[in-house]
DNA sequence: GTGGTCTAGACCACC
DNA sequence: GTGGTCTAGACCACG
């Protein structure tokens, strides 16, 4: 319905549901309040284990990004959105300050950084527009 | 000769201990031809398992960036500078296009992508100062 | 007559709806004899699944709490108000003995566990006053 | 080691798991930096799948309860203390609120209560005695 | 129909 | 040896 799974690349699979269901609620594909698809329907559709689904459903419980309506499935929980476009910010600025550290402790210096950054910024840009 | 190694943090120990030794030889801490310490030495100093040692040298050879001497234990390969040099840049650009993308993912256009670039860059150069 | 059927809190639905009538008829809101609203009616009111409601009423039959009037639906049984208020007293013995015992597993001693006590009572009566 | 699980009684036995290691942990009967016996060993003494003891340690971690030592297994956080005794605490609070509000519902007043407290207070200590 | 729990057993990475 | 992930399939409570 809504997301594709890497079954190779180290990620774990139910990881990837979680960061799937999380960007779509920062994206607001997927709207507080809205029903989400259920544990066998979305095992169904990516080819994996209901488990595996499941255990992604619990996690995000527990980050309060989905809630369970009793005998009904699960809905974006109210304060979703906030978490997710916060959450996902986070997470970019830590790896980009993971990655920038990284180059500067590689004698890199900031010319050359943003030189790089350039290039791949350019380079995604297009990718996109081709998609 | 070597330093930090964290058992906590998500990388593997044996992944740090070949990272510290490919950025000494980047660095040009260790130039070819010189021996490096024993595993034995490495594990009391950095007070892991020498089995973990081992597999890092094991790594490290099959990279070409260590070679035996016979009897002797092992010295920085001949084509080590370069490969490391290599490998070090390669790694950071393709870290970078990871996140870079990841970030076009979450809807964040060029222009807030830069800005958070540029303000981590300045925090990171500023760190550097202190040190 | 019903109220307060909270879907989010961990308590089942027909659950809720079992002790809102148990709790009604042992505070005489509800007598011995009187006629019970139908389960259509119910359902419409508190906005849930007849399912629920029937099976709470099912639940109700089975506790000698509601009868059967032939052909005209459900009553408050006869000995019904001596149920409802022994069981009422029952269930809060039963769950403070289990809170106190737990209270007492996690090394508090007996004059912490009464101040605890007092401290919550007290906060209780001034929530009552106010509404 | 340590621990009993009741295999029936409605709690979830990772949650039993959960509970008994928080409580040792509160009740310094494990200590910060400890390691905790591994996740087979556990699954074989009290004869349940080792999947489900898993689950009760991947909590306890969420929890900021354990901490992973690489290849060497769990051990005790260092916050840990702290979490557990604040835990305890809250979740008793909170169980007798419940009970105490409920109470208040069913028309007992403030008196009656503490009766109720002291006659089973009396009973605990006097069980705690003869154990 | 929904999610939750548990079991059994396989495979992996790490130390 | 350790924990982590995944699959497969059974059973339960709830609506």
């Amino acid at each position: 319905m809504f997301f594709a799974i890497d079954p190779a690349g180290g990620v774990p699979l139910y990881e990837q549901v979680v960061r799937q269901v999380k960007f779509a609620v920062a994206g607001q594909v997927l709207k507080p309040g809205e029903r989400v698809p259920s544990v066998r329907e979305v095992a169904r559709q990516l080819a994996i284990n209901p488990n595996t689904v499941a255990r992604a459903y619990r996690q995000l419980q527990a980050d309060d990004v989905l809630e369970p309506v009793r005998g009904m499935g699960l809905q974006v929980a109210g304060g979703a959105l906030g978490i997710c476009q916060r959450e996902r910010l986070d997470l970019i600025r830590r790896r980009l300050r993971e990655v920038l550290l990284e180059a500067r402790q590689s004698r890199l210096d900031g010319s050359e950084i943003r030189e790089l950054v350039e290039r791949e910024l350019d380079q995604a840009e297009k990718e996109e527009v081709q998609s």
